[in-house]
DNA sequence: CTCTATCGGTGATTATGGTTACTTACAAAA
DNA sequence: TTTTGTAAGTAACCATAATCACCGATAGAG
């Protein structure tokens, strides 16, 4: 089975029974791009395992102003859901397919019933916490030391890592990202245009650099 | 057993067996204020128990500059060693004593094997990773969102709910905390106290606001 | 009691990045 | 082909906070 397959891949050293599980009581969903699937505030009672596409983490304050955490793509899960899904919590976070995303939703009572029943879910829940906790970590490094122009490189490569030398972004959206504004990126990115790091077309740029 | 009475009271919730293999093999460590208790890019080889005292937890970059993230206090454990003691991992953080403190450090053998055999304990594990993790969204909604002036408030009032209302900190700690300057923190500072909200002290102010 | 080190107060200056206000460029719809 | 909407470029200006320079206050050390 095709889908079976592939998910061995996504999700190695899971134990066989838990594989088997996954299939039978987690829900596939294919959800288009710009789908919201977390949103601050909401209750949440399933965890997102990513199957394909990118799922975009952002934190939004009471104005409506964003801030960019991390994309999680295909074989990561999501840390936030597996926190609240536990104690029935709310989102402080909000989350978007930015690209078409499939997932793997898994309900609540199944979450903590393999945690008992299988010591590699159990490694995995704790592998994602870590992973996650490191992002933030980077993050709060990035926004406490350095300027924008360093945050924005951060950032644009962050991207290209992701999505390939040729990302679709606006200024906006970046701006929006990195809670800035559309003025302030474009000056920067424009400077980096002038030093031979990208090329800027309309609704997207190039990286050459390295 | 006076150590034992107290040990249930500052980790309720837990098994009593595991209350047991605590005390048996947990190694409780007295330090003074000021002990630097995790360096950034040290591996670590135990998890820390909070039993008295505060723990500072925050990030150096490559400069010496600092950023606080959050203290840790009795009954509460360090997510970050947990996370690094896993995988025998490097620390990105530091970790500081911020009165005499009394830890129990646990060995990492006992990490695992206690997540098999205690379904307590690893709930407890998880508890700690989420709210660090929420710890540390807080963090970034403050930095990316406010203004110097909020960012100070918050820092202040936290450490009230730590310290008390009274609390022993130079305007220079409080600046290095929050990688500012201490000029910057002196002059909002002196216009909270103008504004009735702390009383300034040599070395100390009190909350007097609320 | 005096000296010295540290802490805190404050004005002046500067740098970073946010804001305002247009302009130009492009692409799809009419 | 013209219109219209959105993206991007740019200059001028402003706000926040970092930096520089200095002074006064206070607490310990001698």
């Amino acid at each position: 089975m095709n889908d079976q397959k592939q998910f061995h891949e996504l999700f190695p050293n899971l134990e066989e029974g838990l594989y088997e599980e996954l299939m039978q009581y987690g829900d596939i969903k294919e959800v288009p791009a710009g789908t919201a699937l977390l949103k601050a505030g909401q209750t949440i009672r399933s965890t997102m395992l990513v199957l394909d596409g990118i799922v975009k983490l952002y934190q939004e304050d009471d104005e409506g102003n964003e801030f960019f955490m991390y994309n999680l793509q295909q074989g990561q899960a999501c840390a936030v859901s597996m926190i609240c899904t536990y104690q029935q919590e709310k989102s402080q976070v909000t989350a978007k397919a930015m690209t078409d995303v499939v997932l793997l939703t898994i309900p609540l009572e199944y979450m903590d019933k393999w945690l008992s029943k299988y010591k590699s879910w159990h490694y995995f829940v704790i592998k994602t916490y870590r992973s996650r906790y490191e992002e933030l970590l980077k993050t709060i490094n990035e926004i406490a030391f350095k300027n924008m122009d360093e945050r924005l490189e951060f950032y644009l490569k962050k991207q290209v890592k992701q999505f390939g030398k040729h990302v679709k972004l606006t200024h906006q959206e970046i701006a929006t990202d990195l809670n800035s504004s559309r003025e302030v990126i474009s000056r920067l990115m424009k400077k980096m245009e002038r030093n031979g790091w990208i090329i800027i077309n309309r609704n997207s740029f190039e990286w050459i650099k390295d």
